[in-house]
DNA sequence: TATGAATGAGAGTTCATTCAT
DNA sequence: TATGAATGAACTCTCATTCAT
């Protein structure tokens, strides 16, 4: 999005990486400097200083983070495919922006530095508004039920997600997913529809 | 639990609240030290080094975190009502034990360090058969969906819950929860309520 | 020689093998008491510190390093005769006694500590001087060569021994000294007539 | 010699005065960054850490230790007269590296760390090759004694200058050497005198 | 007499950053 | 614009020693 030079986004993505595997305290600016085959110096002289070069990473990478509904909404489809396509919206995105979600929610939750996430917050208010809105369609409509609590299913989404991802060697383990290859595609097919179910479950289900 | 003594107990409950705030790499034994008032060097005396106070703490908590459910199962409830008893279950022993979820949850998806989670897998070995035994009970009387994938209610809720804390500013914000004990309160109420009515959604609407 | 009850022994016979091996800067006071089965506390405990313990080792150690030549001096033989039998006296007793020499020449020209060597240079002079009692003899009937620099002779029989055990892998290579029975049986045999000869030759031979 | 720039050569050689002083293990990082006047980083940031400092300490001095003995042997000397200058090759040799040889004749017998000393045995095995050339011709002519132990001549030139050395305060005293100038005096000529006709005697002494 | 607990000091090393070039 | 050299601060850990029992 921003002004970023080829050799500042490639920095970036280095960083990205290692803060993802190794936390950004367990990740020293000489890992990022070996692994980006740069100069030690360079993180300092492109970015002022190592946080604000996570600052930059968070700024860089939010933009991905949004979800474009804009023509699913224009589409002419029923309320409940509009969710099972948001929820794949939403879990595709998510899956290719693992890294950073990774590293902001550990800063959100955490005492050590202060940061501002008001771009991610914007972007997080603007995802949820467009959810809200195809489920407000669909309830208005007599769909979907009334009583469900909107604010609670972005959380219902991405946190089944995350916790899958996070205990990715437990179930690897009890769903025999060997490879990389298998775990992805449990993610891809069987993750997926049992969120979207979830999803659907709640919104259809009267109590 | 273990063979730990009031003080390495103090050390680990200290360094427990530390490593979730700051993470383990962004805690220093001084930091432990201090807050826990004792001499830096205490704790390489007592656990050997920082990183065998880590899997100290690790192998201290984890037995916290298994739901007993054995009275549960031979309660006269029905098995709706003892899904609903089991969420309940679930959330306040994860509410409990937030710090310690946080640690091992960064720690299972680090690079870092190589710990040994065996005991930690063992317990969710063990709260998933628990929760298996429940809703194979339901689907052979007929009352729960049979289609359910069962590995993914773990997830479903623990991870709601979680993203939930770990974006707990965010919440705070567009829930208008000012202060701890309204926020407090909203998980043990509204979220408790979606992710109980979430389960018992999945386990009763027919796709 | 002195006040030291068996334990005290014990300690200090551990401590001179890894003073030996590996220094006294370099052994702690931890590595001493594991190998001798102690508490850590005993070293201070009954020596008042690890500075006292070195030198009440070198006390205790002192007198074994007298060679005895009153016998020797009485017996009827040639004073070539005795000359031999003194070095063999000598090497014999600072084979038994290599490591606390070790630890003594170190301390001896070490920076580090002020120690008070005054026992060890009377045992010296004692040697000495038993050593120039025969030689005089010799030198006064006209057998020895009455230039030799008598005090040179200790530096060469000791120097020769040890610069030999000092370089133990080299000699163990380039004499194909395989085994430890290998190596001792050379400086027993071979290393002990070349010194004999050695100063046989010096105080025989007229330049 | 090697790729040191002024800077580590200028370490090394205050780590090379205190080592040989205070031994490895009795000098700290601390002390070396004081003496060179120098930041406690440099040590790590130059040689990576304090013992491979040591190694390439031993490494850079190795050469020196070399002698040269290309020209003597083209000399037109007698054979006894080239061992005379040769002895006194090394003696000024070790005289000169006298630190350098007390911290690897340290180390050599040391358990405490493993080295390499592989340069080091070259530049043995090369002296002592020039040593064994030189004695030969002797031999061949018939000048010096062919039952001498040639592997047993360089210890006991090098032990006596050493053994020496070590017991400095003990001759220092015995031999009324009050000054440093007076030692060195004695040193240079009544030891050299000493060992050079004692290498002399072992050769051309008839047992 | 003997010991486990505890401590302040100092060890070697790595850190993010700065500076002269 | 870019970098190698250099630094002070902070890191974890071990040290010899002390103290209450």
């Amino acid at each position: 999005m921003d002004n970023f030079n080829e050799k500042q986004v490639c920095i970036l993505q280095v960083a990205e990486r290692l803060f993802a595997e190794k936390g950004f305290d367990g990740t020293s600016v000489r890992d990022i400097a070996k692994a980006a085959e740069i100069n030690i110096a360079m993180v300092s002289y492109y970015f002022g200083s190592k946080e604000k070069m996570l600052e930059a990473l968070v700024l860089f990478r939010t933009d991905d983070l949004a979800i474009q509904i804009e023509n699913l909404s224009k589409e002419p489809l029923s309320p409940l495919d509009k969710i099972g396509r948001l929820v794949d919206l939403y879990l595709t995105r998510i899956n290719q922006n693992k890294d950073i979600y990774k590293i902001i929610h550990f800063e959100l939750s955490s005492k050590k530095r202060v940061m501002n996430f008001e771009s991610f917050n914007q972007v997080k208010k603007r995802n949820s508004a467009s959810m809200k809105q195809i489920i407000s369609e669909g309830q208005m409509r007599g769909i979907f039920n009334s009583e469900v609590n909107i604010d609670l299913l972005v959380p219902t989404i991405l946190g089944t997600f995350f916790h899958f991802q996070m205990n990715r060697p437990y179930y690897e383990d009890i769903l025999h997913l060997t490879t990389d290859e298998a775990f992805e595609n449990y993610v891809k097919t069987d993750l997926k529809k049992h969120i979207q179910q979830t999803i659907k479950a709640i919104l259809l289900y009267e109590m």
